[in-house]
DNA sequence: ACTTTACCTCAACCTATCTTTAGGTTTTAG
DNA sequence: CTAAAACCTAAAGATAGGTTGAGGTAAAGT
């Protein structure tokens, strides 16, 4: 039977491991970098608040999108510390994230257009080929480049 | 005084970094990656043909697009090495890697869709939420590259 | 000729994001 | 009570894509 937290909702980094898809070893990573946080048991065991699950959902749904983990802790350091967050907690993040998609999308898209402008140029010019000369859409206005990664 | 390629061209080090934008030792790791190639004179300098610089533009343009060295490489190796490049040569893998840019801008776009979704959801339901449960639009479709997942 | 610039090799270092290993402790199941 | 599973820390290793530095040689400007 799968286990359960606790009424008190004191999690172990085994189930927080498990229920978030990520290694042990990734949580004590984060940790040492700020981007969860934890309490001791008499043990010296690691235990969790439930709402580091979205946390971890959050930090993993950032970085799908691109953003480093160093930008997610700013980020994520602008949560209330006082309360749970929110929905709207939540909610201010995604908008301020999406914003930095959309111009890595845009970005790519121009990219594209480039590299196809260029399927069919003379392209042997030096220069005249765009390939050759790539700065001056390419090289601006491009905050990161997008880096997606395979297994 | 801009030095200028000889006649011959066979071009030094120096001269494809600066043409490039790229550093020397990037020439150099690119050589020992394979991506480039070069002979040496008398005094064991390097000296490229002209069409190096292409070689550079297009590893180049491709790394912007997010293909690896190591798919570059594959890539490149399809040229022939009997003669230098054509344009269909080169238009050949501009088609490949649009591809793919086509690919992660769709997956963009779909995570995208996604997080936008998630602004207005209930979203504090660890069973519903589309960021918790990320499984089902996210790791699809996505022929062979399961993008920051592990398994 | 002399001096500066360019070039050479090899090894170590760098950033980001983790994973692995080793050796030891705590918790849990039977 | 015992044995296995889970947990702990600290340090080293992995990977990509380079950069930096030391110590020495070659080429080019004057």
């Amino acid at each position: 039977m799968e286990k359960k937290p606790l009424q008190d909702a004191n999690l172990a980094v085994g189930y927080v491991a498990k229920r978030s898809d990520v290694n042990v070893s990734t949580l004590h990573f984060y940790e040492t970098k700020g981007l969860i946080r934890s309490w001791r048991n008499d043990g010296n065991q690691r235990r969790y608040k439930p709402d580091v699950l979205r946390r971890i959902a959050v930090i993993k749904a950032a970085q799908k999108m691109g953003v480093t983990l160093e930008e997610i802790k700013l980020t994520l350091d602008t949560l209330p510390q006082s309360r749970t967050p929110n929905k709207n907690d939540w909610a201010r993040l995604s908008t301020q994230w999406q914003a930095q998609l959309d111009e890595k999308i845009a970005y790519m898209q121009r990219l594209r257009a480039r590299v196809e402008g260029c399927i069919g140029c003379g392209c042997l010019s030096m220069s005249s080929c765009p390939l050759y000369n790539p700065n001056d859409i390419l090289g601006e206005a491009h905050s990161g480049a997008v880096l997606l990664e395979k297994d």
